[in-house]
DNA sequence: GTCAGGGGTATC
DNA sequence: ATACCCCTGACA
């Protein structure tokens, strides 16, 4: 038999097929022990065959697991991603299995329980006198019939528990110990809810296997219900199921509730986990004994067989595209997967993302929407303050008077506000504080960025550079600002406002380490503070029962990023914020803080109207030429010699134009540009970055794949990015 | 004549 | 990636 293997050796020198001998017990999906040159090295055997056009063969040392750690399902995936995303098989084929796998640096625990293993009597005579250590074994174990070797001769010495087995007194057991990530001590039962008519009728399509759906619920609006009992239905027909969330860790509400739900059928994927605890839990899905994997992003590689449904919830947070390398697109591996199985697919969100709502619409997925809150209740109001007018009636403070006047209300009546401040990447925009007036491209309708060190204003999309503002071209006022405000200065302008009010904070400065996120939002439950401060991190899914107010202080902050997405962003970001609030019968109010108050983000996100919201912003796409319309490709050019690096940017860009010859309809634009953090790490960076039509976008990308590897020079790395969320 | 350092090459 | 091969140059 030959074994075709990938070995586990990351460059694409190597990433290819080798052939080996083995024995008849190897499998497809194995992992393996072979030489490689001199040394030995871990593979994953990906094909069988009789035999090999190479000849001088070498033979597998020996399989590393009682079982294939690769399932033929996950092979097509990998053969799916290595094609998609132009990715080395080694790298595709390390996310689906624990890192902590490869080298044998986990294994399962295993512990060993003694029992008597003749009568009680017949133990007791057998025990020669004097042995009051053995004589105390069987009397402790009589009572509870089994006990852990290791506890007992922690109590009686180890060589006393060895006799009685030596004699036959005493069996053993030996029984794998799962490590598991939930608190065992939390298990409570959370019963199934009563459906709603809206729920009932997003569950019944949900159960019909292999469609693809859009769930669009707002926030109240049942979507767990909806999915529990969905993922309830699945399994009782002897499938399994998947489901998806941001950051785990963020909501450990949602962990607790699918827990109480389905117990021992759970499993949980994240990166939070130890090495040990992730091992055991995979394991606990690859043999089948949990049927429900939830997880962040990479839970969608989980080793399940047989799945039924696989739910994207929260589709449209940005943590679904995998920022680091490999580059994958969670939708797209759950759709493959969903072929695979004939399984359900569900993307749900309160406000999904302008690409996936376009393909909803173009019928790619079927849209169900669920508008009503189970309890009935009304979102809370939306208030729009406009900072340039707090500014020209003297408010220099960076709360509203409005903000002001409703937190000393909420404070009043003992109730809890929650402050959120926007920060997101150090980049900054420019903006007028008079009139709301912010710098941006002629050519891209993207706001530029302030460069410090070259005092100039940049374009990230195009290059395009522009003097810096000394005065507002629009109202000529010379407020110019650009800068953020820290969760510091926020807290110090409330203890001068509200000195006996105390306060919270919480961002990455506070959350250092393991639990310290879900302290604090336990103490602040639990009323230790008033008021709590925060970023992007408070903003979700958390129940907080008595806040009634929510301040967004300079919504306008990600609004005006150097991004396509950021009018998206924004209204997301408002809306799950606004969520906050008024959680039970309190009622509840929030208060944004804008310099743009007549943005038509904010219009939309007043009247919590996404429709209106998508129509607009799907017109710019469309207008302006950006997703889902286009596909912007960046290849990034790096070296350490700055001659080279612009000399390889400049055949690189060649090589695309010349591709645009033969395809003129593809490009919107191609440009060639320093990258605009000119250096890392000693690395010069440039970059050729277009944006191709959609509809050729799949063609093109592989032409540019071709030209980058056609382009290899040594020293010298380019690759390429489709979508790129910064362009640093 | 010997040995450290660097580029080139193959890895079933 | 990485070990090894072979070539070169420096040194005794």
């Amino acid at each position: 038999m030959i074994a075709e293997v990938i070995v586990d050796v990351l460059s694409s020198e190597v990433d290819r097929v080798f052939d080996y001998t083995a024995d008849e017990s190897i499998k497809l999906g194995d992992r393996v022990l072979v030489p490689f040159g001199n040394r030995k090295t871990e593979g994953y055997v990906i094909g069988l065959k009789d035999k090999s056009d190479y000849d001088k063969l070498k033979s597998v040392y020996e399989r590393l697991d009682e079982y294939p750690a690769i399932t033929c399902e996950m092979l097509s995936v990998m053969e799916f991603m290595t094609k998609k995303y132009h990715l080395r098989k080694a790298d595709v084929l390390r996310l689906f299995i624990p890192s902590g796998m490869r080298g044998g640096r986990v294994h399962a625990i295993v512990k060993r329980f003694v029992r008597l293993n003749v009568d009680f009597d017949e133990a007791l005579l057998s025990v020669r006198k004097g042995a009051d250590k053995q004589l105390g074994i069987v009397k402790d174990i009589a009572d509870i019939g089994e006990k852990r070797f290791d506890a007992l001769s922690k109590l009686y010495g180890a060589s006393a528990v060895n006799a009685l087995i030596d004699k036959g007194i005493l069996a053993v057991r030996s029984e794998e110990v799962g490590r598991s990530p939930f608190n065992e001590n939390d298990d409570f039962d959370f019963p199934k809810q009563v459906a709603t008519e809206e729920q009932k009728r997003a569950i019944e399509l949900l159960c019909k296997p292999g469609g693809s759906y859009l769930l669009h619920g707002v926030t109240g609006s049942g979507k767990t219900e909806v999915y529990m009992q969905a993922i309830e239905h699945y399994v009782s027909i002897d499938k399994t199921a998947v489901m998806l969330v941001p950051e785990i860790s963020l909501t450990p509400q949602l962990m607790r509730t699918f827990k109480g739900r389905f117990h021992k059928n759970i499993a949980l994927l994240h990166s939070g986990l130890s090495d040990g605890e992730r091992f055991d839990e995979w394991r606990r899905i690859r043999n089948g004994e949990a049927k429900i994997v939830i997880g962040a992003r990479s839970a969608i590689f989980a080793p399940l067989d047989n799945v039924g449904i696989i739910i994207i919830d929260e589709e449209h947070d940005g943590s679904y595209v995998s920022d680091g390398n490999p580059r994958y697109k969670t939708a797209d591996v759950a759709e493959f997967r969903a072929k695979y199985n004939n399984a359900t697919l569900v993307l749900g969100s309160a406000t999904p993302s302008v690409e996936t709502y376009y393909l909803a619409e173009k019928g790619k997925y079927q849209l169900i929407e669920m508008p009503h809150r189970v309890n009935g209740r009304q979102m809370p109001p939306i208030e729009i303050t406009d900072m340039c007018r707090e500014l020209a009636l003297g408010n220099r403070s960076i709360f509203s008077e409005s903000l002001k006047e409703s937190l000393k209300e909420c404070i009043s009546g003992g109730n809890q506000a929650m402050i959120f401040i926007n920060r997101r990447g150090y980049a900054s925009f420019v903006i007028c504080r008079e009139c709301g007036y912010v710098a941006k491209c002629e050519d891209c309708d993207v706001s530029l960025t302030y460069h410090r060190t070259e005092n100039l204003l940049k374009c990230h999309y195009c290059g395009k550079t522009y003097k810096m503002l000394d005065e507002c071209p629009d109202c000529h006022g010379k407020s110019i600002r650009q800068g953020r405000t820290g969760t510091e200065k926020v807290v110090e302008e409330l203890n001068a406002l509200f000195p006996d009010v105390r306060v919270m904070r919480m961002d990455c400065d506070t959350v250092r380490g393991k639990g310290a996120h879900a302290k604090i939002l336990n103490a602040f439950r639990e009323k230790q503070a008033q008021i709590l401060v925060g970023t992007q991190m408070i903003a979700k899914g958390h129940d907080f029962p008595d806040v009634t107010l929510v301040g967004i202080l300079d919504a306008d902050m990600s609004l005006h990023l150097e991004d396509y997405r950021s009018a998206e962003k924004t209204f997301q970001l408002v809306t799950q914020v606004a969520g906050r609030a008024g959680r039970k019968d309190l009622g509840g109010k929030v208060v944004l803080q804008t310099y743009t108050p007549r943005h038509y983000v904010f219009r939309f996100a007043k009247d919590y109207d996404y429709r209106g919201f998508y129509s607009k912003e799907i017109n710019m796409r469309e207008v302006t030429g950006f997703s889902p319309f286009t596909t912007i490709v960046r290849v990034l050019i790096t070296g350490e010699e700055e001659g080279k690096t612009m000399e390889l940017t400049k055949s690189i860009y060649f090589a695309v134009k010349e591709l645009r010859n033969t395809h003129p309809d593809a490009f919107v634009f191609i440009n060639a540009m320093r990258s605009p953090i000119k250096r890392i790490e000693k690395r010069y960076r440039c970059q050729v970055l277009m944006r191709i039509k959609e509809k050729d976008a799949d063609d093109i990308l592989s032409y540019v794949y071709e030209i980058v590897d056609k382009n290899r020079v040594k020293g010298m790395t380019a690759f390429v990015e489709t979508n790129p969320s910064n362009l640093t």
